[in-house]
DNA sequence: AATAGAAATTAGAATTATTCTTGTCAGGTC
DNA sequence: GACCTGACAAGAATAATTCTAATTTCTATT
């Protein structure tokens, strides 16, 4: 376990966090975290659970992400890129911009706006392979 | 008041729901129509409130937004757009495309895909004029 | 216009994700 | 080893939203 990761000082707790979002690219809830991670550390609490993803969000080594009103949910990914739910499977896919593509170009905005943050969220189904 | 809107039977309290959304287009939350509505509704139970809105995105007459886990925010522009979330006076403002955009190009889905529904956020600051 | 059935409204309880509080514990420093 | 700071655990508290049950309003039909 590094001693810290982007300035965060790593714990047991945040290092297992982590290395779960990183194993399980599935953007898991806190409490999809919560449940899966009693096998490595049974006494973890849901708080600290919450506690763990905040920090890693605030030090920029996850993203949080939201659809609708549901539940957080979490993303080791950092490339700027948005997300696919999928209605058919409920899976949540990562979706990035086609190369040169630089999305405040394409948008209507007051020249010398400062846009420090971009979610996309897209919804539908993918194609039956 | 018209009979209905979109096939949704209009209710005194849906029209003035949705009146007040035309009106003020400042994407309030349910709490927020809840208060303003006051004045022209004394009686309107909050639940209601939601009961409204619920069947008017429903019917697609206006649209729900959401921002991170905040309370839901209603807009009633039908037009494909996205939200900018201006951090210094705490705004929201509409965004649209510029003319030919169409954003599942800019994307790389696979082929196939079907998209019902796009959300676009964009968090910063709009210059100071 | 009276009536029956359906739908909408109300008030308040229930739910759920998340945050907060408080006491305890661990790690690093003097 | 005492001390200080931050982290953790457990459970209470919060806030937005949904649900429930009872009442009211509509609508269609007679």
């Amino acid at each position: 376990m590094p001693a810290e990761i982007s300035g965060l000082r790593m714990t047991r707790q945040r290092w297992e966090v982590y290395r779960l979002l990183m194993d399980q690219r599935d953007h898991p809830t806190a409490n999809d975290v919560f449940m899966r991670i009693k096998d490595r550390l049974p006494n973890i609490s849901l708080a600290t659970v919450y506690n763990c993803l905040e920090a890693l969000v605030q030090h920029g080594v996850i993203r949080q992400v939201n659809f609708e009103r549901e539940s957080s949910r979490f993303c080791p990914n950092l490339e700027e890129h948005g997300h696919f739910h999928d209605k058919r499977s409920g899976a949540i896919h990562d979706v990035t911009f086609k190369p040169g593509v630089n999305l405040a170009d394409v948008l209507n905005l007051p020249p010398g706006t400062l846009i420090t943050d971009i979610e996309i969220t897209l919804r539908g189904e993918l194609p039956v392979s």
